[in-house]
DNA sequence: CCCCCCCC
């Protein structure tokens, strides 16, 4: 890549006359300014040494440019307007900004220098996931997609409808993972997908989060951005392992009962602090809105309210509350899911104490049948007030809580929920080790029935080789386009 | 200009 061109490095403010061979490495979706009714959009450009500059395309010119400059691919670029980046508004410290217009000179290059591009990735490990749950740290990571969940609307707690959608993603050694998809993702990427299954899809996205929600899983954010490259033509390495597994792999696309009964040992891995001052004391949490979103408690357990109803009958797709009963199909007026079916979940409000104080959190899932010792079906059938012999109703020693606080909109205090309950025998003798990886009791990833009528892959081997052979153009590029 | 957002 570029012999008689420039680099980026040789344009500054001023210079004349320069032409440089850029990947277009990340294109954000468009925004407007919050301070003026400007539309902006932002790329980042690479050149063959692997810098990067940040590149502007204002108002109209979006749109203009929208299927000019597109991700993955090269050009030739000269003419853009270079100056130095406001301090206010640089993105990552880069010093210079392009803005793209009707007078940059903009000539595609058919080259393939999407090697270059991957190289400066940095893929997070699936296992290394639960070190940034919650935390908002931006990552990056690779898998190949097996599996895609109904799309489902759900309401925010603010009153607003989103769409989602989950993938599962799978790495190379079988640890699977779920990726969340959120409105303009469910438009573009999903239904990319959704059109091309019968293809062995590689993922990757970058600017991704990993959030607790399902157990863990990761999440898009607003600027997220995807490759998705069929048939292994972009990712080399990919393309070995996926020959060398193809059966495994075809295994695990058309058996999701296997998966149901295995769940990935990802979602047995949580980081939990070791270190004293991470845990959260109960008194500075109580009766008052808290800073943190997401504590860790180390405490006890208990029902105090005996009587209350243990269980709740969910849909299957959105977890939100049926009228109908159970194993009835019906369509959801939350998720919108036409064929959605009815299934009891557990639930139990209790309270969580520790040393210096209590609250009343909700345990709902699988921590809550964890915690009683039970299951949403035996907690259903049961008609008495339950009693210690019929299920767990206190705590006999600590075990240690990941708590969500849910900030009310009315009520000066927070709701609590308990996501995972974590048994500190499970992390004894790894006190030196720093975050300690352990078996935890949370929400487990959850797949399609085996008797689904979405057969979303095709299972068949011989089809998935055929369909390996004719596939002419298989690495291709998405983006959010326009909100 | 970067955020957020899902079960009772």
């Amino acid at each position: 890549m570029g012999d008689k061109f420039q680099l980026i490095h040789d344009v500054s403010p001023g210079t004349t006359g320069w032409t440089v061979k850029v990947v277009v490495a990340e294109k954000f979706s468009p925004r407007v300014a919050q301070r003026s009714p400007t539309k902006y959009q932002n790329l980042i450009l690479m050149d063959s040494e692997g810098s990067t500059v940040q590149a502007t395309l204002y108002g109209q010119n979006i749109t203009a440019f929208q299927d000019e400059l597109l991700l993955g691919k090269s050009y030739l670029i000269s003419n853009a307007f270079v100056k130095e980046t406001n301090a206010e508004y640089k993105a990552k410290s880069r010093k210079i900004q392009w803005t793209i217009s009707g007078r940059t000179r903009i000539r595609r290059v058919e080259e393939n220098n999407s090697n270059i591009l991957i190289s400066t990735y940095s893929f997070t490990d699936f296992e290394d996931l639960p070190k940034y749950m919650d935390s908002n740290v931006d990552i990056s990571i690779i898998g190949m997609i097996i599996d895609i969940k109904p799309r489902r609307i759900i309401q925010t707690r603010f009153g607003k409808e989103c769409q989602v959608q989950d993938l599962v993603l799978v790495n190379k050694r079988f640890d699977t993972v779920l990726l969340t998809m959120w409105e303009a993702f469910v438009d573009n990427e999903c239904k990319y997908i959704c059109q091309n299954l019968k293809k062995k899809l590689v993922l990757i996205g970058k600017h991704l989060k990993v959030t607790s929600f399902n157990g863990l899983s990761i999440s898009t954010k607003a600027d997220s951005s995807f490759f998705i490259d069929g048939e292994f033509e972009l990712v080399e390495e990919f393309k070995s392992w996926g020959h060398t597994n193809s059966e495994i792999i075809d295994n695990m696309i058309s058996e999701k009962h296997y998966l149901t009964s295995t769940p990935s040992k990802l979602f047995s891995k949580l980081s939990v602090p070791t270190d004293e001052k991470d845990f959260t004391e109960i008194k500075n949490i109580q009766g008052l809105k808290t800073v943190k979103q997401f504590f860790w408690i180390k405490g006890r357990a208990s029902v105090k309210v005996l009587n209350q109803t243990y269980w709740y009958m969910s849909c299957n797709n959105c977890n939100k509350i049926s009228s109908e009963n159970y194993g009835d199909i019906y369509p959801c007026v939350f998720c919108k899911c036409t064929d959605a079916k009815a299934i009891p979940r557990a639930k139990v409000y209790m309270q969580l104490t520790d040393p210096t104080g209590y609250i009343n959190a909700t345990a709902i899932g699988n921590p809550a049948e964890y915690f009683l010792q039970s299951n949403a079906e035996i907690l259903m059938n049961q008609t008495l007030i339950p009693t210690a012999a019929s299920m767990r109703l206190s705590m006999d020693e600590d075990e240690i809580f990941y708590v969500k606080a849910i900030t009310q909109e009315l009520s000066p205090d927070c709701k609590f929920e308990i996501l995972f309950i974590v048994n500190p025998s499970q992390i004894a003798g790894d006190k030196n080790k720093g975050k300690a990886p352990v078996e935890h009791i949370g929400e487990p990833i959850k797949f399609l029935e085996p008797t689904t009528k979405r057969s979303l892959f095709h299972s068949d081997t011989d089809d998935a080789q055929s369909s390996k052979k004719k596939c002419d153009k298989s690495t291709i590029e998405i983006r959010k386009k326009n909100q």
